[in-house]
DNA sequence: CCACCAGAGCTC
DNA sequence: AGCTCTGGTGGC
């Protein structure tokens, strides 16, 4: 008699055995339907054994009938998703579930694919950093390695940087490659047959394709390998960088990893030296203080708009060429800020920042929806506070409509992306002649598009103002993005208003990334923070629960961080991942069900 | 008298 | 997380 070892997706940590009726011969990676409870659900064979389970804590039920002629899940992608389930601590069950197409894991129809198609794993695993700030220099070099060691996979950050490399090769390696689908239904179940039918030379593709099921890999290119888009915001929180380098190990292949800036556990890992620093006059600090008081009409307060930021605007139209105005939406939609640190007032429950609610007299959390009163002091520096006196987008809408010659294009761009094909051929032809895009992050996607003569700041330490420990890095990397992304002509200007200009993270915006991170690895090697330890926070799904947890992490003598504030959440670091999973494992057997399961996010780097 | 539903209970 | 069983409700 034979038994086998079932993962049932969901959030327990723990596969179920069962017994395996005689006639049924079972290979790892198929679907099988089971008895769960009182019904019955989907599960994957993980693997075949002889004996029985020894404790004899229950009841052995038969499994049955396996549902497909051959198994879905090609060894090598199941031993990819078991170690994502151990990395990210969600489980094996959850990576199956973020990883297949949805038809698979609730549709009984069997799936007519053909049979063991990996073939044997390729080479040996190496690495290449591609660090270079040009984009255009760093895809074509990546172009031509992926061109030499097929199949390959090339990810990317957002799903428009994956439509423009694909755009960006050669046609004849183009027809071959597929641009794997950032939505779900119907194209991926295509997009998944077909790559695993072996149809295609490389896949190209956002965060998600890191799971396109390519039969062997020869070379798997991650670019932007630092950007935070590789985090999913939602749980499971997976990081398709860290399971792309992983993929890589296990298919023996080669692993480019590229961007304009490393990551800090690449960077420490290997030391990449690739950059150009900025050439004298590119980048410009100054301070906010001195900014012209540029009156909105029906707006209180200020915008702080200095001379140099305007002067640089105005050169960079007179060139025909596009301006863009930076800023933070959380620096200035809050309405409620300290005038001495400049941090407005966060949420307590979700870390957000809160509006002012004039007629009512009290702050709403912009994001969850929290009231709370108006603190009598900043509660982080004990300052003044200060109500209404930032005005927002709108305000800077007109201080951009009042510096641009008429002729030319404003544009206001909230947080969506410029998305279609019509839309950003309708927008290129109206910056022709130049033009000032106002707006928050996202509008550096537009470097891609327009000729970007000008990037400006208008609060360079908005992001820095944040209590996360990356806080400093995604303020760096977004200055040095605004700086390179683009066109390649290298001859942008960058101008960062702040507070304390030039200080601190700043200063390193001259030399490069070396400098900062440098300086930044030595402060978090300090703290045990990232890339010298795991940071995980934890969600847990009660106050009971989150006191178990937190007491037997401490037995196992670990030191959770509770801040108390958003109230289930406390922090831990840890030095390897083994063995907190060791210790969390029983909070995940699939018995807890009814008291919930923490949900945990790993911090990486 | 039974269709329809929200809530409880269970899981190798 | 699903899945099914339960028991209350209400429509005719």
């Amino acid at each position: 008699m034979s038994f086998c070892d079932v993962i049932v997706p969901g959030p327990w940590w723990n596969s179920l055995t069962y017994e395996l009726p005689a006639n049924e011969s079972a290979l790892p990676g198929s679907r099988i339907s089971v008895p769960v409870g009182r019904g019955r659900r989907i599960g994957w064979i993980e693997g075949v054994t002889s004996a029985p389970p020894a404790d004899g804590k229950f009841v052995l039920r038969k499994a049955g009938p396996i549902l497909d002629p051959a198994p879905l899940l090609a060894p090598r992608m199941l031993s990819l998703l078991q170690w994502g389930g151990k990395t990210f601590l969600c489980g094996t069950g959850e990576m199956i579930q973020t990883a297949l197409p949805g038809p698979f894991l609730s549709k009984k129809t069997p799936v007519d694919l053909p049979g063991p198609q990996e073939r044997p794993a390729g080479g040996e695993y190496r690495e290449f950093p591609l660090y270079l700030q040009n984009d255009g220099e760093r895809w074509a070099r990546a172009s031509a390695e992926l061109e030499e060691n097929t199949p390959f996979l090339a990810l990317f950050p957002e799903q428009t940087s994956a439509e423009a490399f694909h755009a960006f090769l050669p046609l004849s390696l183009r027809e071959k490659t597929l641009l794997w689908p950032s939505t779900g239904g119907a194209a991926l179940l295509k997009a998944w047959r077909t790559a695993r039918g072996g149809e295609w030379t490389g896949v190209v593709g956002g965060p998600g394709a890191v799971f396109a099921p390519l039969p062997a890999l020869s070379c798997i290119f991650v670019d932007e390998e630092s950007s935070g888009g590789y985090r999913s915001y939602k749980w499971p929180y997976l990081h398709s960088r860290t399971l792309a380098g992983r993929r890589a190990r296990l298919e023996g292949a080669l692993l480019l990893l590229g961007g304009r800036i490393p990551s800090s556990r690449l960077y420490l890992r290997c030391r990449p030296k690739f950059q150009n620093p900025p050439r004298r006059g590119m980048v410009k600090f100054v301070d906010m203080k001195k900014g012209i008081a540029s009156e909105s009409p029906g707006v209180s307060g200020t915008l702080p708009l200095t001379a140099p930021f305007l002067e640089e605007t105005q050169k960079c139209l007179e060139q025909g060429r596009t301006a863009l105005w930076l800023l933070d939406r959380k620096g200035y939609a809050g309405e409620v800020a300290c005038e001495e640190c400049g941090n407005p007032v966060w949420c307590k429950a979700c870390g957000s920042v809160m509006a002012w609610e004039e007629r009512k007299g009290r702050l709403r959390c912009s994001s969850c929806g929290a009231l709370a009163p108006l603190p009598e002091v900043c509660p982080i520096c004990r300052g003044v506070l200060l109500r209404g006196k930032r005005p927002g987008l709108e305000a800077l809408y007109t201080a951009a409509r009042s510096t641009a010659p008429s002729d030319l294009p404003v544009l206001l761009k909230e947080d969506q992306n410029i998305r279609g094909k019509k839309n950003r051929r309708a927008l290129k032809a109206s910056f022709s002649k130049g033009g000032i895009v106002a707006g928050t992050r996202s509008v550096l996607s537009l470097c891609d598009l327009l000729d970007v003569g000008f990037a400006g700041w208008i609060d360079a330490d908005a992001e820095a103002r944040r209590v996360a420990f990356q806080a400093k890095f995604t303020a760096y990397s977004m200055a040095w993005e605004s700086l390179w992304r683009g066109n390649g002509k290298e001859d942008r200007v960058l101008v960062l208003q702040s507070r304390r200009p030039g200080s601190g993270w700043q200063k390193a915006l001259l030399s490069g990334w070396e400098v900062f991170w440098r300086q930044e690895l030595k402060e978090r090697k300090e703290l045990d923070l990232p890339p010298f330890f795991f940071l995980l926070e934890v969600k847990a799904p009660s106050q009971e629960s989150k006191e178990s947890i937190m007491a037997a992490l401490e037995k196992g003598g670990l030191v959770p961080m509770d801040p108390g504030d958003p109230a289930l959440r406390f922090w831990i670091s840890v030095k390897s991942l083994a063995g907190v999973a060791e210790m969390l494992a029983p909070f995940y057997s699939i018995g807890n069900s009814t008291a919930g399961f923490p949900e945990i996010s790993v911090w990486i780097d």
